[in-house]
RNA sequence: GGAGCGGUAGUUAAGACGGUUAUAACGCCGGCCUGUCACGCCGGAGGCCGAGGGUUCGAGUCCCUUCCGCUCCGCCA
């Protein structure tokens, strides 16, 4: 309390000596200077960093956001100057003018990209005060993230995040002019537009001039750019906004960027080089890379398969195995009843403790898994290998051969297993094989693995809705477009669809379209609409591909994803500038909030009383 | 909708077994200091232990409710 109004006192007596810019603009920025500018005068702008003042010299570390720069007041070079520094606090804003000068003997610091030299202050303005900040911008410890959300403007101001920005701002650059030079076109599609039925939950905007109407936010520019095709443009793309109102994750936010990309007169493999030569070129201007292309494809059945996941990690080895069948006649009843049983060999894990193992089906749990069964082949005494197991003395010999066989054990190895259905058992060790890589260090942390996974079904069924949803979305090509084969056999429908896999992420995602109306129509078909319905949702499209639309096809990339793992964040919030909190709201701003009578009823809207109360 | 972790000086954390006046470091304020660079030395201020309720002679600590942040499941064409 005393502290707050000892420094409110403080800084109100410090503003005195506020001053406008006037000629002070700066010659350099703090993060730049060095020995090839010795003896030069300059003048420098920032944030005052530090300030050890030894009651003779005092010393400031000025900060912009190139860097640090160690500046010196000294009484018998300028009285003044010196006289009036002792009033500098963290964060104040000055300009200074002075002389470059190398650092005494013995004095440089190795440590500072602008260690070997400082300014000499010969004078000096202070532009504004500060208050003390609540978490120190110099980067010792990590203040909590709710603080540094609330104070957005003093984290960004930290190098970390000045730093993610501007890789980010490098990759976008590296996106444009590979695109450019491939003569792509940069258009603008609507952030107000309309709402469709599939897919993610929109954000809604009332419409004034329109009461009982309204706009939606873009998921994605999907149905504007295949107009654009429609409408000749070729090659577009575009640097988009996309907002889906869904629960946010670590690598989730309701609103995300996206590198949006459409082209006409192509396939798969035409789309395909063409992104991998906009990843290798965001690699090599970004992380002075080299990416080695084409990247490795590998099907969705294949991912699922050996991977239990659609984005297959391959930065290491670990691999699922069926082994239903081998295990179809066990008296293991779990096994022997389960619809789908698979196993994954972990080589050396023989050592994993119990500890360990309880923790790791605490983690399949997660999952729905009711369990964790394994096996672990112990070297015996005598040169034999002993299976230790809860399960063991369920497995005829029989059985056994069959696993070492199908699995390839060896002594030392540990065998995890999991029973049920599919999508658990999948989910259940595919996630699990993704924790072992990172606790067991299966993989280097700095290297990229790139992954095509192709063939995706074109349907997924959906047990709430009791039908079948677009796997990509309702406007991918299938394979096979015969219409009587869609209607009659969706599940094994495959779409001319693409995932771009970096390091067990998805990075990219997408398709060859339906190009002509047929085509389109048989989809909406097989979804379940009828006529009528597809008509009033999406009339608009299949008039567009009825007059001349050219086969065409695109992708696109979540810029945010690649900024992050890019710039090694843990957290998509880290490479966004102002992102939304787990409950999607802002700290900053406050929003959401809550609006005035008037401007609902302009809109013609009203609240349910348990939600006016908040106002 | 569900599971888990966290919230204690400005900040980051310790305190958790219920028991005197709630610790520490950094930061902040005052003083001293002419080569520091996480400067140093001396002194000082600073707390509704997220909020509300309960159990108890007594709650930072136990119970209930609730708010906020984070991670995950569901969800995310």
């Amino acid at each position: 309390m005393s502290t707050d109004i000892q420094q409110s006192d403080l800084q109100q007596e410090h503003r005195q000596y506020i001053e406008p810019l006037g000629s002070f603009q700066r010659t350099h920025t703090c993060g730049e200077l060095n020995a090839a500018h010795l003896g030069q005068e300059v003048r420098l702008t920032g944030w005052v960093q530090f300030r050890r003042d030894h009651g003779g010299l005092c010393f400031v570390d000025l900060r912009d956001r190139s860097g640090l720069t160690q500046v010196v007041f000294i009484p018998e070079v300028a009285p003044e100057a010196h006289e009036r520094a002792h009033i500098l606090r963290s964060e104040y804003v000055v300009a200074l003018e002075g002389y470059v000068r190398k650092r005494p003997d013995g004095m440089t610091n190795p440590a500072m990209a602008t260690g070997e030299i400082e300014i000499v202050v010969r004078s000096w303005k202070l532009l504004n005060t500060s208050k003390t900040p609540p978490f120190p911008v110099e980067e010792r410890g990590e203040p909590g993230e709710n603080l540094r959300l609330q104070y957005r403007y003093l984290d960004l101001r930290r190098p970390r995040m000045a730093k993610n920005l501007i890789l980010r701002h490098h990759v976008a650059q590296a996106v444009r002019r590979y695109l450019d030079s491939l003569d792509f076109i940069e258009v603008e599609t609507p952030m107000l537009t309309r709402s469709t039925p599939e897919g993610a939950r929109d954000f809604l905007v009332p419409s004034r001039v329109n009461p009982g109407e309204f706009y939606a936010l873009p998921q994605s520019p999907q149905l504007f750019k295949q107009i654009l095709m429609v409408g000749g443009l070729d090659r577009y793309f575009q640097i988009a906004r996309c907002f889906r109102d869904e629960d946010l994750r670590a690598d989730r936010q309701p609103e995300f960027t996206q590198v949006d990309i459409e082209m006409s007169f192509v396939d798969e493999d035409a789309v395909m080089t063409m992104a991998e030569g906009m990843i290798a070129a965001v690699f090599r201007d970004v992380l002075d890379e080299t990416l080695s292309l084409p990247f490795p494809r590998m099907t969705y059945a294949q991912a699922m398969g050996e991977y239990g996941v659609d984005k297959p990690d391959t930065r290491f080895d670990l691999r699922l195995t069926d082994v239903t069948d081998i295990v179809r006649g066990s008296s293991f009843r779990l096994f022997a009843s389960a619809p789908l049983v698979k196993a994954m060999r972990v080589p050396g894990g023989e050592t994993m403790t119990r500890k360990e193992i309880d923790d790791y089906t605490d983690f399949v749990k997660i999952y729905g898994a009711q369990g964790l069964a394994w096996i672990k082949l112990r070297p015996s005494g005598n040169g034999e290998t002993e299976w230790q197991s809860p399960i063991a003395k369920f497995l005829s010999e029989e059985e056994r051969a069959g696993l070492v066989k199908a699995l390839g054990l060896l002594s030392g190895d540990i065998v995890f297993f999991q029973a049920g259905e599919p999508a658990m058992v999948n989910a259940a060790l595919g996630n699990l094989r993704v924790q072992l890589g990172e606790h067991l260090a299966l993989f280097d942390k700095n290297s990229h693995s790139f992954l095509w996974v192709t063939d995706f079904p074109l349907f997924e069924y959906n047990d709430e809705e009791k039908r079948y949803v677009a796997c990509h979305h309702p406007f991918t090509a299938a394979q096979n477009p015969d219409p009587a084969r869609l209607k009659a056999d969706p599940a094994s429908a495959l779409a001319r669809a693409y995932d771009l896999v970096l390091n067990g992420t998805e990075v990219g995602g997408g398709s060859i379209r339906n190009h002509t109306a047929l085509m389109q129509n048989s989809m909406f078909a097989a979804l379940g609409f009828s006529e009528e319905e597809a008509e009033q949702q999406f009339g608009f499209l299949s008039q567009a591909l009825d007059m001349g639309a050219p086969p065409h096809g695109g992708i696109a990339f979540g810029l945010d994803r690649l900024a992050m793992l890019l710039a090694k964040a843990e957290s998509i919030r880290d490479v966004i500038a102002f992102p939304k909190t787990q409950k999607a709201t802002c700290l900053l701003t406050e929003a959401p909030a809550p609006v005035s009578g008037r401007q609902l009823r302009e809109l013609g809207l009203r609240l349910r009383e348990k939600e006016q109360q908040k106002e």
